[in-house]
DNA sequence: CGCGTGTACTTTGCGATGCAAAGTAGGCAA
DNA sequence: TTGCCTACTTTGCATCGCAAAGTACACGCG
């Protein structure tokens, strides 16, 4: 059990790749349709317009994350958005830190709290916070 | 899949103030803590720069999210951050839909990852995508 | 056949923002 | 007093999200 100094909060494994909305959106869409998604659908999914999917995917695909395979479908372009496996697997380490942060908010905003790690300096101004 | 054309997945309850990973920090570290946490104890918790702290403490002040209480401790200026009431329940609304992601996530076939935060070890092994 | 319209993306531009290094202020020890 | 330490704040830069504009191609119509 390392010190309370530590930073617990920190929540360093929320990659900024990942935890922007939009890509959390998309990483969600596609671990939830694992046959791979276009564009257009992930696009209407997602709530985002094409510029926006657009460069999203490209930051995706240049972590790694995603995979686009570009081909046609009728005659018409078409993206299919997949995630790798290792895009899979880094978003299920980033779910599970997210699980933790929820975790740690509902140990005291939806239970009675009890655990206060850090005890230092504190005022106790007498304020009651709103039950 | 019932209806394919809603943005089931924009997901537009993520409060951009919020969803910044050192805000999100901020605040759970403040839910954890309802008395209030004094500068310095925050900055450790989170695991930032006094700079960045500052910055972070006055974007959340001014959505109205925290409250700053600067005072003096020990003839120490001593800055004490709270959660406002609104904050607390717009924290709380954010987390639910945080909570609506981890599910879609793991409805999907992500197992439901278990307190491990550091959940490196099963890489993508044991769920395969399906080609 | 050419022209406009619609789909499927990509590129560009800009305003916002995260981040860290540098700056300020005051207590306290020597 | 001098210098260091804590407790913040300000500044500057590089990144980034976002949307409007741009490109490419297929199809319908006169």
């Amino acid at each position: 059990m390392p010190d309370a100094t530590e930073a617990r909060f920190s929540y360093e494994g929320l990659d900024r790749v990942i935890h922007e909305r939009a890509r959390l959106s998309v990483l969600t869409s596609l671990v939830a349709h694992p046959r791979g998604l276009a564009f257009p659908d992930l696009k209407r999914l997602c709530g985002l317009t094409d510029g926006n999917l657009s460069r999203h995917l490209a930051v995706l695909q240049e972590a790694d994350l995603v995979a686009l395979e570009k081909g046609y479908d009728h005659n018409r372009p078409q993206t299919l958005c997949r995630l790798t496996p290792s895009g899979r697997a880094r978003f299920l380490d980033y779910l599970a830190v997210l699980e933790q942060v929820v975790r740690d908010a509902q140990s005291a905003g939806g239970k009675p709290a009890g655990k206060d790690t850090t005890a230092s300096g504190k005022k106790a101004s007498g304020l009651a916070e709103p039950a």
